[in-house]
DNA sequence: GTGATTGCAAAGCGTTTGCACCGTA
DNA sequence: TACGGTGCAAACGCTTTGCAATCAC
Protein backbone atom coordinates (compact mmCIF):
# COMPACT_ATOMS: atom_id res chain seq x y z
CA UNK A 1 0.00 0.00 0.00
CA UNK A 2 1.31 3.02 -1.32
CA UNK A 3 -1.17 5.85 -0.09
CA UNK A 4 -0.90 6.00 3.85
CA UNK A 5 1.47 8.71 4.67
CA UNK A 6 4.84 7.57 6.24
CA UNK A 7 6.13 8.59 9.54
CA UNK A 8 9.52 7.43 8.82
CA UNK A 9 12.57 9.55 8.54
CA UNK A 10 14.88 6.82 7.55
CA UNK A 11 14.31 7.07 3.47
CA UNK A 12 17.47 5.98 1.66
CA UNK A 13 19.43 5.48 4.65
CA UNK A 14 21.25 2.38 4.32
CA UNK A 15 21.70 -0.02 7.09
CA UNK A 16 22.92 0.59 10.37
CA UNK A 17 22.22 4.27 10.36
CA UNK A 18 18.30 3.38 10.45
CA UNK A 19 18.77 1.55 13.77
CA UNK A 20 18.90 4.91 16.12
CA UNK A 21 16.20 6.16 14.47
CA UNK A 22 14.17 3.64 14.63
CA UNK A 23 14.85 3.03 18.38
CA UNK A 24 13.84 7.30 18.46
CA UNK A 25 10.97 6.26 16.85
CA UNK A 26 9.66 3.89 19.22
CA UNK A 27 9.97 5.41 21.79
CA UNK A 28 8.84 8.41 20.62
CA UNK A 29 5.40 6.79 20.77
CA UNK A 30 5.64 4.98 23.86
CA UNK A 31 7.61 2.25 23.36
CA UNK A 32 10.30 0.75 25.92
CA UNK A 33 13.47 0.16 24.35
CA UNK A 34 14.25 -3.48 25.03
CA UNK A 35 17.32 -6.00 24.92
CA UNK A 36 14.91 -8.34 22.92
CA UNK A 37 13.57 -4.98 20.90
CA UNK A 38 16.96 -3.93 19.60
CA UNK A 39 18.28 -7.31 19.03
CA UNK A 40 15.19 -7.32 16.53
CA UNK A 41 15.40 -3.79 15.06
CA UNK A 42 19.03 -4.51 14.29
CA UNK A 43 18.52 -7.32 12.05
CA UNK A 44 15.49 -5.89 9.98
CA UNK A 45 17.66 -2.25 9.71
CA UNK A 46 20.31 -3.71 8.51
CA UNK A 47 18.97 -6.59 6.28
CA UNK A 48 18.71 -5.61 2.35
CA UNK A 49 16.84 -8.62 1.85
CA UNK A 50 12.98 -9.61 2.98
CA UNK A 51 13.13 -11.82 5.93
CA UNK A 52 9.76 -13.71 7.41
CA UNK A 53 9.55 -13.73 10.94
CA UNK A 54 11.75 -17.31 11.60
CA UNK A 55 14.54 -15.87 9.56
CA UNK A 56 14.46 -13.17 11.73
CA UNK A 57 14.37 -14.80 14.68
CA UNK A 58 17.45 -17.09 14.29
CA UNK A 59 19.27 -14.32 12.87
CA UNK A 60 18.59 -11.99 15.86
CA UNK A 61 19.21 -15.02 18.72
CA UNK A 62 22.73 -15.00 17.70
CA UNK A 63 22.76 -11.12 19.76
CA UNK A 64 20.16 -12.60 22.28
CA UNK A 65 20.01 -16.08 22.94
CA UNK A 66 16.87 -15.33 25.28
CA UNK A 67 14.73 -14.03 22.69
CA UNK A 68 11.38 -15.80 21.78
CA UNK A 69 9.61 -15.75 18.18
CA UNK A 70 6.36 -13.94 19.99
CA UNK A 71 8.64 -10.93 20.45
CA UNK A 72 9.70 -11.13 17.08
CA UNK A 73 6.04 -10.89 15.90
CA UNK A 74 5.04 -8.26 18.04
CA UNK A 75 7.93 -6.21 17.59
CA UNK A 76 7.44 -6.72 13.60
CA UNK A 77 3.91 -5.71 14.52
CA UNK A 78 4.75 -2.23 15.83
CA UNK A 79 7.48 -1.65 13.50
CA UNK A 80 5.22 -2.26 10.67
CA UNK A 81 2.40 0.36 12.75
CA UNK A 82 5.14 3.01 12.79
CA UNK A 83 5.81 2.31 8.83
CA UNK A 84 9.17 1.53 9.40
CA UNK A 85 9.09 -1.66 8.13
CA UNK A 86 7.17 -3.05 4.72
CA UNK A 87 5.57 -6.41 4.00
CA UNK A 88 6.70 -7.66 1.09
CA UNK A 89 4.24 -10.41 -1.21
CA UNK A 90 5.70 -13.07 -3.10
CA UNK A 91 3.74 -15.33 -5.12
CA UNK A 92 4.36 -18.45 -2.01
CA UNK A 93 5.27 -16.08 0.87
CA UNK A 94 3.76 -12.83 1.88
CA UNK A 95 5.02 -12.52 5.61
CA UNK A 96 8.50 -11.16 4.53
CA UNK A 97 9.69 -8.00 6.05
CA UNK A 98 11.92 -5.23 5.03
CA UNK A 99 12.78 -1.76 6.20
CA UNK A 100 10.54 0.87 4.59
CA UNK A 101 11.39 4.11 2.85
CA UNK A 102 9.51 7.18 2.79
CA UNK A 103 6.81 8.11 -0.35
CA UNK A 104 5.43 6.24 -2.45
CA UNK A 105 8.42 3.87 -3.64
CA UNK A 106 7.81 0.14 -5.07
CA UNK A 107 9.69 -2.95 -4.99
CA UNK A 108 12.25 -4.60 -7.56
CA UNK A 109 13.45 -7.78 -6.16
CA UNK A 110 15.96 -10.29 -6.88
CA UNK A 111 14.37 -13.98 -7.66
CA UNK A 112 18.18 -15.34 -7.02
CA UNK A 113 19.61 -13.87 -3.76
CA UNK A 114 16.65 -12.05 -2.16
CA UNK A 115 17.93 -8.46 -2.67
CA UNK A 116 15.55 -5.75 -2.18
CA UNK A 117 15.56 -2.44 -4.55
CA UNK A 118 13.61 0.18 -3.99
CA UNK A 119 12.74 2.40 -7.09
CA UNK A 120 9.67 5.15 -7.53
CA UNK A 121 6.46 4.74 -9.69
CA UNK A 122 5.75 7.85 -11.12
CA UNK A 123 5.09 6.86 -14.49
CA UNK A 124 2.30 4.88 -13.01
CA UNK A 125 0.19 8.42 -12.43
CA UNK A 126 -1.13 8.05 -16.52
CA UNK A 127 -1.87 4.12 -16.61
CA UNK A 128 -4.01 4.77 -13.37
CA UNK A 129 -5.57 7.84 -15.62
CA UNK A 130 -6.64 6.08 -17.94
CA UNK A 131 -7.67 3.00 -15.93
CA UNK A 132 -9.92 5.00 -14.19
CA UNK A 133 -11.38 6.44 -17.29
CA UNK A 134 -12.18 2.94 -18.72
CA UNK A 135 -13.54 1.19 -15.64
CA UNK A 136 -15.19 3.81 -13.76
CA UNK A 137 -13.33 3.18 -10.87
CA UNK A 138 -11.91 5.53 -8.41
CA UNK A 139 -8.24 4.51 -7.67
CA UNK A 140 -7.21 4.68 -4.13
CA UNK A 141 -3.80 2.91 -3.83
CA UNK A 142 -1.76 0.81 -5.78
CA UNK A 143 0.86 -2.00 -5.56
CA UNK A 144 3.60 -2.54 -8.31
CA UNK A 145 6.55 -5.28 -7.74
CA UNK A 146 8.83 -5.84 -10.17
CA UNK A 147 10.55 -9.61 -9.84
CA UNK A 148 13.86 -10.24 -11.91
CA UNK A 149 17.97 -10.84 -11.70
CA UNK A 150 20.09 -8.05 -9.95
CA UNK A 151 23.30 -6.78 -11.57
CA UNK A 152 25.22 -9.66 -9.08
CA UNK A 153 23.40 -12.71 -9.84
CA UNK B 1 2.84 -13.47 -12.14
CA UNK B 2 2.15 -12.24 -15.50
CA UNK B 3 5.28 -14.22 -18.03
CA UNK B 4 3.85 -17.46 -17.72
CA UNK B 5 2.21 -18.13 -21.21
CA UNK B 6 -1.48 -19.05 -20.22
CA UNK B 7 -2.83 -22.13 -21.57
CA UNK B 8 -6.88 -20.36 -20.40
CA UNK B 9 -9.07 -20.08 -23.75
CA UNK B 10 -11.40 -18.39 -20.92
CA UNK B 11 -10.40 -14.30 -21.77
CA UNK B 12 -12.63 -12.09 -21.69
CA UNK B 13 -15.67 -14.96 -21.48
CA UNK B 14 -17.95 -13.51 -18.55
CA UNK B 15 -19.80 -15.98 -15.99
CA UNK B 16 -21.37 -19.04 -17.16
CA UNK B 17 -19.68 -19.12 -20.25
CA UNK B 18 -16.25 -20.23 -18.86
CA UNK B 19 -17.81 -23.41 -17.33
CA UNK B 20 -17.63 -25.77 -20.38
CA UNK B 21 -14.46 -24.41 -21.15
CA UNK B 22 -12.76 -25.64 -17.49
CA UNK B 23 -14.66 -28.42 -17.61
CA UNK B 24 -13.19 -29.05 -21.22
CA UNK B 25 -9.59 -28.28 -19.77
CA UNK B 26 -9.79 -30.42 -16.99
CA UNK B 27 -11.20 -33.48 -19.08
CA UNK B 28 -8.01 -32.22 -21.39
CA UNK B 29 -5.16 -32.61 -18.89
CA UNK B 30 -6.12 -36.14 -17.72
CA UNK B 31 -8.50 -35.33 -14.81
CA UNK B 32 -11.98 -36.75 -14.28
CA UNK B 33 -14.93 -34.96 -13.99
CA UNK B 34 -16.72 -35.33 -11.04
CA UNK B 35 -19.63 -33.77 -9.12
CA UNK B 36 -17.89 -32.17 -6.48
CA UNK B 37 -15.68 -30.85 -8.96
CA UNK B 38 -17.93 -29.34 -10.83
CA UNK B 39 -19.48 -27.82 -8.15
CA UNK B 40 -16.04 -26.06 -7.50
CA UNK B 41 -15.80 -24.71 -10.58
CA UNK B 42 -19.06 -23.11 -10.84
CA UNK B 43 -18.66 -21.34 -7.96
CA UNK B 44 -15.46 -19.77 -9.05
CA UNK B 45 -16.15 -19.52 -12.56
CA UNK B 46 -19.36 -17.57 -12.18
CA UNK B 47 -17.74 -15.34 -9.30
CA UNK B 48 -16.83 -11.81 -10.18
CA UNK B 49 -14.51 -11.38 -6.76
CA UNK B 50 -11.99 -13.08 -5.40
CA UNK B 51 -13.11 -15.89 -3.05
CA UNK B 52 -10.75 -17.69 -0.62
CA UNK B 53 -11.06 -21.52 -0.17
CA UNK B 54 -13.66 -21.08 2.40
CA UNK B 55 -15.78 -19.14 1.28
CA UNK B 56 -15.89 -21.67 -1.94
CA UNK B 57 -16.52 -24.39 0.22
CA UNK B 58 -19.33 -22.41 1.67
CA UNK B 59 -20.78 -21.69 -1.59
CA UNK B 60 -20.60 -25.37 -3.04
CA UNK B 61 -21.87 -26.88 -0.41
CA UNK B 62 -25.09 -25.32 -1.34
CA UNK B 63 -24.87 -27.08 -5.01
CA UNK B 64 -23.33 -30.18 -3.50
CA UNK B 65 -23.69 -30.69 0.54
CA UNK B 66 -21.61 -33.66 0.72
CA UNK B 67 -18.14 -31.26 -0.45
CA UNK B 68 -15.16 -31.34 1.50
CA UNK B 69 -13.07 -28.39 1.97
CA UNK B 70 -10.13 -30.85 1.11
CA UNK B 71 -11.34 -31.12 -2.61
CA UNK B 72 -11.85 -27.03 -2.49
CA UNK B 73 -7.74 -26.76 -2.23
CA UNK B 74 -7.23 -30.09 -4.38
CA UNK B 75 -9.64 -28.58 -7.12
CA UNK B 76 -7.74 -25.19 -6.82
CA UNK B 77 -4.57 -26.40 -7.19
CA UNK B 78 -5.45 -28.00 -10.25
CA UNK B 79 -7.16 -25.27 -12.11
CA UNK B 80 -4.32 -22.53 -11.10
CA UNK B 81 -1.78 -25.30 -13.01
CA UNK B 82 -4.01 -24.36 -15.72
CA UNK B 83 -3.92 -20.63 -15.38
CA UNK B 84 -7.74 -20.86 -15.28
CA UNK B 85 -7.86 -18.96 -11.95
CA UNK B 86 -5.14 -16.59 -10.57
CA UNK B 87 -4.20 -15.81 -7.18
CA UNK B 88 -5.20 -12.82 -5.81
CA UNK B 89 -3.00 -10.66 -3.12
CA UNK B 90 -4.63 -8.64 -0.43
CA UNK B 91 -2.52 -6.46 2.36
CA UNK B 92 -4.76 -8.87 4.35
CA UNK B 93 -4.86 -12.26 2.56
CA UNK B 94 -2.98 -14.00 0.09
CA UNK B 95 -5.27 -17.17 -0.85
CA UNK B 96 -8.36 -15.28 -2.79
CA UNK B 97 -9.06 -17.25 -6.48
CA UNK B 98 -10.28 -15.54 -9.50
CA UNK B 99 -11.11 -16.51 -12.68
CA UNK B 100 -8.14 -15.95 -14.58
CA UNK B 101 -7.80 -14.04 -18.22
CA UNK B 102 -5.22 -14.50 -21.51
CA UNK B 103 -2.68 -12.46 -21.75
CA UNK B 104 -0.90 -9.74 -19.25
CA UNK B 105 -3.58 -8.46 -17.19
CA UNK B 106 -3.57 -6.66 -14.43
CA UNK B 107 -6.06 -6.51 -11.44
CA UNK B 108 -8.50 -4.01 -9.86
CA UNK B 109 -10.15 -4.86 -6.89
CA UNK B 110 -12.91 -2.96 -5.30
CA UNK B 111 -11.69 -2.26 -1.64
CA UNK B 112 -15.83 -2.34 -0.62
CA UNK B 113 -17.17 -4.75 -2.81
CA UNK B 114 -14.05 -6.77 -3.52
CA UNK B 115 -15.14 -6.75 -7.33
CA UNK B 116 -12.42 -7.32 -9.49
CA UNK B 117 -11.77 -5.68 -13.34
CA UNK B 118 -8.98 -6.27 -15.09
CA UNK B 119 -7.21 -4.17 -17.36
CA UNK B 120 -3.71 -4.38 -19.63
CA UNK B 121 -0.43 -2.98 -18.08
CA UNK B 122 1.05 -2.00 -21.57
CA UNK B 123 2.39 1.35 -20.23
CA UNK B 124 4.49 -0.35 -17.95
CA UNK B 125 7.03 -1.16 -20.35
CA UNK B 126 8.51 2.23 -20.41
CA UNK B 127 8.63 2.26 -16.96
CA UNK B 128 10.65 -1.70 -16.31
CA UNK B 129 13.08 -0.52 -18.90
CA UNK B 130 13.83 2.94 -16.78
CA UNK B 131 14.24 0.60 -13.88
CA UNK B 132 16.23 -1.94 -15.87
CA UNK B 133 18.53 1.04 -16.59
CA UNK B 134 18.20 3.01 -12.99
CA UNK B 135 19.24 -0.21 -10.97
CA UNK B 136 21.19 -3.04 -13.43
CA UNK B 137 18.87 -5.52 -12.38
CA UNK B 138 17.14 -7.86 -15.06
CA UNK B 139 13.19 -7.21 -14.52
CA UNK B 140 11.46 -10.63 -15.61
CA UNK B 141 8.40 -10.60 -14.01
CA UNK B 142 5.80 -7.94 -12.52
CA UNK B 143 3.26 -7.65 -10.21
CA UNK B 144 0.72 -4.65 -10.45
CA UNK B 145 -2.51 -4.10 -8.74
CA UNK B 146 -4.80 -1.15 -8.35
CA UNK B 147 -6.95 -0.93 -5.33
CA UNK B 148 -10.24 1.31 -5.27
CA UNK B 149 -13.73 2.18 -5.45
CA UNK B 150 -16.04 0.95 -8.07
CA UNK B 151 -18.70 2.04 -10.09
CA UNK B 152 -21.52 0.94 -7.96
CA UNK B 153 -20.17 1.50 -4.71
C1' DG C 1 6.86 1.25 42.01
C1' DT C 2 4.11 0.66 38.04
C1' DG C 3 2.82 -0.86 33.99
C1' DA C 4 4.69 -2.39 29.61
C1' DT C 5 7.25 -6.34 27.89
C1' DT C 6 8.88 -10.89 27.88
C1' DG C 7 8.99 -16.01 27.09
C1' DC C 8 6.77 -20.18 27.82
C1' DA C 9 3.05 -23.15 26.88
C1' DA C 10 -1.16 -23.85 24.90
C1' DA C 11 -4.67 -22.66 21.80
C1' DG C 12 -6.08 -21.37 17.26
C1' DC C 13 -6.33 -21.34 12.44
C1' DG C 14 -5.73 -22.50 7.71
C1' DT C 15 -3.58 -25.99 4.93
C1' DT C 16 -1.73 -30.58 3.87
C1' DT C 17 -1.34 -35.61 4.29
C1' DG C 18 -2.71 -40.70 5.12
C1' DC C 19 -5.93 -43.75 4.13
C1' DA C 20 -9.92 -46.60 3.06
C1' DC C 21 -13.91 -46.09 0.21
C1' DC C 22 -16.12 -44.44 -3.97
C1' DG C 23 -17.08 -43.35 -8.82
C1' DT C 24 -15.51 -41.99 -13.53
C1' DA C 25 -13.79 -43.43 -17.75
C1' DT D 1 -11.89 -53.08 -13.81
C1' DA D 2 -8.36 -49.82 -12.78
C1' DC D 3 -7.05 -45.97 -10.94
C1' DG D 4 -7.99 -41.12 -10.09
C1' DG D 5 -10.84 -38.68 -6.80
C1' DT D 6 -13.20 -38.15 -2.38
C1' DG D 7 -14.00 -37.10 2.53
C1' DC D 8 -12.79 -37.97 7.10
C1' DA D 9 -9.51 -37.51 10.66
C1' DA D 10 -5.15 -36.47 12.03
C1' DA D 11 -0.94 -34.04 11.40
C1' DC D 12 1.31 -29.95 10.42
C1' DG D 13 3.30 -25.23 10.51
C1' DC D 14 2.68 -20.66 11.39
C1' DT D 15 0.58 -17.16 14.22
C1' DT D 16 -1.89 -15.56 18.28
C1' DT D 17 -3.30 -15.59 23.14
C1' DG D 18 -3.11 -16.29 28.42
C1' DC D 19 -0.31 -15.74 32.05
C1' DA D 20 3.15 -15.16 35.64
C1' DA D 21 7.76 -13.38 35.92
C1' DT D 22 10.72 -9.63 34.48
C1' DC D 23 12.47 -5.15 33.42
C1' DA D 24 12.51 -0.19 31.52
C1' DC D 25 11.16 4.07 32.80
Amino acid sequence: MVSRARTSTSARMSTSARIPVWEDALRQHGYRLTAPRQAVVEIVAESGRALNPTEIYDRARVAYPRLGLVTVYRTLEKLEELHLVQRVHRPDNCQAFIAGVEGHQHLLICQNCGRVQYFSGDQLEALIQRVEADTGYQVHDHWLQLFGKCGEC
